[in-house]
RNA sequence: GGCCCGUUGGUCAAGAGGUUAAGACAUCGCCCUUUCACGGCGGAAUCAUGGGUUCGAUUCCCGUACGGGUCACCA
């Protein structure tokens, strides 16, 4: 067949040509070593924290290695775009400190860098004229195939335990004429572009993975689209192209990307392209249900997969990235443990050292890790991310900050400090507002008491402490009291002596401040009850106090 | 089902042919303590399984089981 017409035929219009791109796409002149990634979403939708991990750890081994991190869109499926898909990507990742060194830019927005247009969609041509050449060498031919045949083919495979895919005989459209192909084309006939596999059953190609090591696999030997009937790359044809010319060194993306690696690796050897390396990092996963079984973090049913689920709760965003990069490297928590103060950017990230499986998502671990970080801001910082977080998120606790900033200092301190020590006991600022409540809103809604001192006895010393409060008690003086009061209900005075004979009480000085503390605030454990006390005044303690009674 | 990948405490995991098999989160106990917290100390808890190779295997090889991924004109 006379290849260089079928291509005419074909791309007859383009006016681009391979030397003229090849003249826009320089090799990038970078230091030794230097690492060129990217991330590559597709807009679909919300971002997924599958895919914040991704981008965090390209962006870290692009700016470790003095190399270039960009952002390419890969929006060549009009079906499941999703509008501003794009924006949504760039802001969001923007709050969690991933910046591009190029790429694609919100909508309407200039794109930086020299390697662009960084959107799929508007690189049309670019991928035509490949296509050409590769149809010019014989590697590359239009198929007629209608879905139901390609549908009808699938199922005979099936039903014959047949490798699927469009090879061998079921390639009908392998050997059309020219004759054939200009009979097709005149009538308007839809096809798509396929590679002519020069893949052999039977041949082993590796793949150098640098998570994995090295993979071996089969050889390609379908004959895979490469354009769409919309005349757009499939994602396969769409990578090879662009990841070479954009001069991407370390393909980093999801492993479920490892079984179309064969493809990949017939299309850069096919088109003369040489092979960037691969990372193919392991998913966060959810155990589901009762079931025991883990599966990757779903978009639709689980919302702590959106990324939008961590500026909802109020986590700060460093608390996700930390997280995430305890995952990412096993090396890092200890690295954070001797560089308490240190930024993420300083620690030097090994892919190597990535997990090979997915590790399970943990939220515990995730607060944990939160309250580390919530712990080294100081007050000031504290107090204006709260309030931003609030404004957008918690009109409730909005409210409350708008109504008494002073208030709001004073229990920012509060649960911030006892004393001298940090408290750690808030990993989002959703954990916040109920904490304030008790501050701003009054009475308790309801009160958690230790049931392990029986009511009688609770109202005895709830009375007699009402009895003899004095709101002028300073703290130790309060303290005091409380002791006082309690001693002679049973309540032992000094904690050491309860323990050596709990037998002889009704409990210690800290059950009797855990019954205050449930009168008061309504919960078990809050900051410094004095300090509330303080803050509330006298007049809604002594109310809060005679209700409970 | 084919093809890939994986399996160390509840979770995240380090680890190496010979170790008392690190550490973190969670959990439990104790200590500190002016309550709550913070902090300190300690406990319980792991090498999926069967065969090899070896003086010795959790570590290397093969099989089995289990789990994950993938098999589109989606990415």
């Amino acid at each position: 067949m006379d290849c260089k017409r079928l291509a005419e035929l074909l791309f007859g219009d383009i006016k681009l040509t391979m030397e003229d791109i090849l003249k826009k796409y320089p090799r990038r002149v970078l230091p030794d070593k230097a690492e060129v990634t990217r991330f590559s979403p597709s807009p679909t939708g919300y971002m997924h924290i599958g895919g914040l991990y991704a981008a965090l750890i390209s962006s870290k081994l692009a700016k470790q290695s003095g190399g270039v991190f960009y952002l390419r869109i890969e929006d060549t499926d009009k079906k499941r775009e999703v509008a501003h898909g794009t924006d949504e990507i760039i802001s969001s990742l923007k709050k969690f400190g991933v910046e591009f060194d190029e790429g694609a830019a919100a909508d309407g927005q200039p794109e930086k860098g020299l390697y662009g247009p960084y959107r799929q969609s508007a690189r049309g041509e670019i991928y035509h004229v490949f296509a050409k050449e590769l149809v010019e060498k014989g590697l590359a031919y239009p198929c007629f195939c209608s879905a139901e045949e390609l549908d009808n083919i699938r199922k005979r495979q099936e039903a014959e335990k047949l490798d699927p895919g469009y090879y061998g005989e079921f390639a009908k459209c392998r050997g059309l004429t020219l004759e054939e192909i200009e009979e097709h084309i005149k009538n308007k006939d839809e096809y798509v572009l396929r590679l002519r596999s020069p893949g052999k059953v039977g041949n082993r190609i590796t793949c150098r993975d640098m998570i994995r090591g090295n993979i071996e696999m089969p050889e390609n030997i379908t004959d895979v689209v490469l354009l769409k009937s919309d005349g757009i790359p499939t994602y396969h044809y769409a990578h090879v192209i662009d990841d070479f010319l954009m001069g991407t060194t370390t393909v980093i993306r999801g492993d479920e990307w490892i079984s179309s690696y064969p493809i990949h690796h017939q299309l850069f050897e096919v088109s003369g392209l040489k092979i960037p390396r691969y990372a193919h990092i392991a998913p966060i996963m959810k155990l589901d249900g009762g079931e025991n079984k883990k599966r990757k973090l779903s978009k639709r049913k689980d919302p702590e997969a959106s990324i939008q689920h961590y500026f909802e709760q109020g986590y700060p965003v460093e608390s996700v990235t930390e997280y995430l990069m305890t995952i990412a490297s096993s090396a890092y928590e200890e690295w954070r443990m001797k560089n308490p103060d240190a930024a993420m950017s300083e620690f030097k990230f090994k892919l190597e050292k990535m997990p090979v499986s997915g590790a399970l998502f943990d939220t515990d671990k995730l607060n944990s890790v939160s309250r580390d970080v919530i712990a080294k801001l100081d007050e000031d910082t504290l107090a204006k991310m709260i309030t931003d977080w609030a404004g957008v998120y918690d009109e409730t606790l909005a409210g409350y900050i708008a109504d008494s900033p002073e208030k709001f200092a004073e229990s920012i301190k509060l649960w911030k400090y006892n004393g001298k020590k940090t408290r750690k006991d808030v990993a989002r600022w959703g954990e916040l507002t109920e904490m304030f409540d008790y501050i701003y809103k009054g009475m308790p809604q309801s009160r958690d008491f230790d049931e392990k001192i029986p009511p009688e006895k609770r109202s005895e010393f709830l009375s007699a402490y009402i009895e003899n409060y004095d709101h002028s008690d300073d703290s130790s003086q309060w303290f005091e009291r409380v002791k006082q009061v309690g001693e002679p209900l049973g309540f032992c005075p000094n904690i050491k002596e309860y323990k050596a004979a709990p037998d002889n009480y009704i409990g210690s000085v800290a059950d009797a401040c855990g019954i205050l503390r449930a009168a008061i605030t309504g919960k078990r454990s809050s900051p410094d009850l004095y300090s509330i006390i303080k803050l509330i005044g006298e007049e809604e303690t002594l109310k809060r106090l005679r209700s409970s009674i």
